[in-house]
DNA sequence: AGTCCGATTATCT
DNA sequence: GATAATCGGACTA
């Protein structure tokens, strides 16, 4: 499933479980939203480097990292994003989940997001979805396939049916901007910003 | 609903 | 030293 390009496996993961117990608390979301950050060629990712094509550095190693790994970074100083590592190991690409719908242990995002009126508010966007899962620093790296992790990955009973997928433009970045590499659940709530 | 702006810090083009 | 895969509050209307 991630062992290809994350163009690919960015769509597919629509639909996917996302469950996380930290702290003895656990919430379990569906995805609902992801964003591609390819290989060499894409500007955008972090593994990019406009004269070697790709560059390691001690923020992006994980990307370098065994497919299904989690990457997680920290955006403008303050919030947390968490990317689903793609490729074999050693080849750098990421899927960057941007929002998700909660299951179960809405009582405990409650507790960590008090007092938002809407889905999107609570769950929509990388940094609000690292906030309701608890995900942080302390996660990069951290193998998602693995039943012992403390944040799992979980494949639906069906795939996501083709027609209720929407494509569009990336968000929050400045190069590349026009492909088409953010993918979301046709007009879900929990979406970070609608699709047109 | 849409737009503008400040926050805050690791990283490095 | 500038930048950033964002968010939330304040404002307009």
């Amino acid at each position: 499933m991630f062992e290809r390009r994350p163009l690919e496996v960015a769509p597919a993961l629509l639909g996917w479980r996302l469950r996380s117990e930290i702290d003895g608390e656990a919430v379990e979301a569906v995805i609902t939203e992801t964003e591609a950050y390819e290989h060499a060629g894409d500007p955008a990712s972090h593994a990019h480097h406009p004269v070697d094509g790709i560059r390691r550095s001690e923020r992006n190693a994980a990307m370098f990292s065994a497919p299904g790994r989690l990457y997680v970074y920290r955006s403008y100083g303050i919030h947390w994003c968490a990317n689903v590592v793609c490729w074999p190991e050693g080849e750098p690409g990421a899927v960057l989940l941007r929002a998700v719908d909660v299951l179960h242990g809405h009582d405990v995002v409650e507790r960590r997001r008090p007092g938002r009126r809407s889905d999107r508010d609570r769950t929509g966007g990388p940094g609000r979805l690292c906030v309701a899962l608890a995900i942080d620093g302390d996660h990069d790296g951290i193998d998602l396939l693995d039943p012992g992790s403390s944040i799992r990955l979980a494949a639906p009973a069906a795939p996501l049916p083709a027609d209720r997928i929407v494509a569009g433009p990336r968000i929050g970045i400045s190069t590349a901007a026009e492909r088409p590499w953010r993918f979301g659940v046709r007009a879900h709530p929990t979406l970070s910003k609608p699709f047109r």
